[in-house]
RNA sequence: GCUACUGUGGCUCAGUUGGCAGAGCAGCUGAUUCGUAAUCAGCAGGUCGCCGGUUCAAGUCCGGCCAGUAGCUCCA
């Protein structure tokens, strides 16, 4: 039987025997490898293969593999289980996958585990790890598997069990006198789990649907060492402190008020600043690209959203200014979406193929009236302002606009400095959910199939997610990641073939016949507000001189300096570079300390040289000593980075 | 909406078993005129998120509401 390892060593054995053998007796073996993958999927080293088989042994530091960090952190979700098993013995065991940079389980207890119950199961399971348990896989036919579940008194065990296939064999693993269902794979033995944390415990229903139960869910780390934990426990806090819900109240670009209420922050006069640059330069930017300025209405009679299927499949998500049911009396919404309203532009007149594509745009305020769980910040709020956009087209010119707005979007993204943090999603329907979702099959798998092909003629490195589409079509959205790891929608694009029929958007083709178009639905730089949010993250609000409410702050060293300075702040602001003078009777370095907590791009000091040279003392906020220089050269060299958006 | 936690001057936090609300920073006033992240002194600032209850007495205990945080569910 032939082994071959990913490192090229081919090892022959006379028997089958485990891969861990097989790497033993081909010298390939060391404490780091920690499980393997055999003809691509995830084993236990104890696993023996049924016949000749590729074998690639897995590490924990592995940088293209998390295999075996995997394995690695669901084996310490185990040493979970036993520990809670042990203190808590009426708890009662869901499931416990590895995640991302952890694992969690979830358990079913009438008791809440408490921050300081946190910390004694904390302790338990580093006395599992002491013990360095053996985990010992077995199997048992269905009915077995079920009866020794049921006697364990283990009830959502017995439920994952009746959807296994009736014949098939159940897979457990026993560490101790603790067994848990599981399909494995796992590490040999508990003592390699050097370094643990329990994080955190939040409610989580079974199976993840809302009418569920509420579990408890514990989430934890783990790694093989303490300096490694130590140090991504490190790196974590580092960035929470970019938190743009702290940081971003801090510089005072917005607050929350309890009297307005939930989701609707007030934008200081620093964010308004800067969302509406952001808006100046998408408006200019989208009208260079032929895109026509709209301004549609915020609220609209229910009659609208009647028309365009919002008032069936998102009632709950507006705010309704009258009685929804009283069809006597008249009855507006503020507006979830564009959509509708933009539409209307098209329909203004009777329209010809010759003007498709027509592409619209519009700074647009959108009201979502989310559950108050929901919010996050500015991330995630009831009232917020997108880039919104809809190009109403020739099926012909479906792919060549699709592949503007991408470009449009790739474009904002990568000049703001967001792209290298993004990833994209091709967010289809779910079939078997007919319910969400307008249309029938055969529009979806068009539209899909369609939406495939353009996607994979450009290249793009996209995951899917099912049951992720808007109600009327597939999207592909462009997702990035916050402080906290959790991922956000920050462009949209989405193909639309159903609300033209819904709202009757003929044109007349070359043909004299009257025909459908496709909508494209996009944004460009998606929401401001979340913008915002994941901009002041990525830059800790040293935002890009470009974007910054104040680019330069001039500091005379004292009050013989002030007129000079004021006139070196006048020629900067002449120029069109937002600069202030500080001559405020404070010590340098206070006011140094200041600007650099106030995150300012530059500061110029000047004292008796600089008066007398006609000079400035740069101070970069990340740099710091910018050398003395002409104020025109300072100009200049600001000029030109504002003009290039450098970052 | 659900689970858990949190709410004390603008900000960061003290406040023991219920017994007269405290500090630092920021602010104001004055002095200091300074070479790259906090000069010194004085002053002022709080119905302890809101409403109700228990108590001789509530920031502290109990209930409801509001708001915030993390997660779940939902979503740009």
């Amino acid at each position: 039987m032939i082994y071959r390892f990913a490192s090229g060593k081919v090892f022959n054995a006379d028997a089958p025997m485990s891969v861990y053998d097989a790497a033993a007796n081909a010298g390939i073996i060391s404490r780091e490898i920690l499980c393997a993958r055999v003809n691509g999927e995830v084993v236990d080293l104890t696993h023996i293969p049924a016949g000749d088989c590729d074998v690639k042994l897995l590490t924990f530091a592995d940088p293209d593999d998390d295999g075996a960090r995997r394995t690695f952190r669901h084996t310490a979700s185990h040493i979970l289980a036993e520990a809670v098993k042990r203190l808590y013995p009426d708890a009662k065991l869901t499931i416990g996958p590895a995640i991302d940079d952890g694992f969690y389980y979830d358990f079913d207890s009438d008791v809440s585990f408490t921050p300081e119950i946190l910390s004694q199961i904390e302790a338990e399971m580093k006395k599992i790890v002491k013990e360095n348990q053996k985990l010992e896989r077995f199997t048992l036919p269905r009915d077995e598997a079920k009866k020794l579940m049921e006697e364990k008194g283990e009830p959502y065990k017995v439920l994952l069990i009746d959807r296994v296939p009736e014949g098939e064999e159940i897979s457990f693993y026993k560490m101790g006198d603790f067994v848990d269902l599981c399909a494995g794979p796992h590490l040999f033995a508990t003592g390699a789990v050097k370094a643990l944390k329990l994080t955190s415990c939040t409610g989580a229903y079974w199976e993840g649907k809302s009418e569920n139960k509420m579990l408890q869910r514990v989430y934890g780390t783990a790694f093989p060492s303490k300096t490694e934990m130590n140090d991504f426990l490190a790196a974590r806090e580092e960035a929470r402190k970019r938190d743009h819900n702290k940081i971003g109240r801090e510089l005072e670009l917005f607050t929350t008020v309890d009297e307005i209420g939930q989701g609707l922050p007030i934008l200081m006069p620093k964010g308004a600043r800067i969302i509406q640059r952001l808006q100046r330069w998408i408006e200019d930017e989208e009208e260079k690209r032929g895109y026509l300025l709209t301004k549609t209405p915020l609220m609209a009679k229910r009659e609208l959203y009647k028309i365009s299927g919002h008032w069936d499949h998102y009632l709950d998500g507006m705010f309704i200014l009258g009685d929804p049911h009283d069809e006597s009396k008249e009855c507006f919404a503020l507006r979830p979406m564009t959509c509708p309203f933009q539409y209307q532009v098209y329909l203004n007149k009777k329209r010809s193929y010759r003007e498709l594509p027509m592409r619209l745009g519009e700074t647009s305020t959108l009201f979502r009236n989310e559950d108050s769980g929901e919010m996050h910040g500015l991330i995630r709020v009831r009232q917020f302002t997108i880039s919104e956009g809809h190009l109403v087209l020739r099926p012909d010119q479906l792919e060549e606009e699709f592949r503007g707005c991408l470009e449009l979007a790739k474009y904002v993204l990568e000049t703001v400095g967001l792209l290298e943090d993004c990833t994209f999603r091709f967010s289809q329907w779910d079939p078997k959910r007919t319910d969400k979702y307008e249309g029938t099959a055969e529009q979806w798998e068009e539209a899909q199939s369609v939406m495939k092909k353009i996607l994979d003629n450009l290249g793009l490195d996209y995951k899917i997610g099912i049951d992720e589409a808007a109600f009327y079509g597939p999207k592909l959205d462009i997702q990035c990641k916050n402080v906290f790891g959790k991922e956000d929608t920050i462009v949209t694009i989405q193909i639309d073939m159903l609300l033209a029929e819904k709202f009757g958007m003929y044109y007349t083709d070359r043909d004299n016949q009257q025909k459908l178009p496709y909508i494209i639905h996009r944004t460009s730089l998606g929401c401001y507000e979340r913008t915002l949010a994941l901009l002041t993250e990525k830059y800790a609000g040293a935002f890009p001189l470009w974007l910054a409410n104040t680019q330069a702050v001039i500091i005379p060293l004292a009050e013989d300096f002030a007129p000079y300075a004021a006139e070196v702040t006048e020629k900067l602001k002449a120029a069109g570079i937002r600069a202030k003078l500080d001559d405020r009777n404070e010590t340098l370095k206070y006011r140094i300390r200041e600007a650099q907590l106030e995150k300012i791009p530059y500061m110029l000091v000047v004292g008796e040289k600089e008066k007398t040279d006609g000079t400035v003392a740069v101070r970069a906020r990340k740099e710091e000593d910018g050398g003395v220089m002409k104020v025109e050269d300072f100009m200049a060299k600001a000029l030109m980075e504002i003009a290039t958006k450098k970052r």
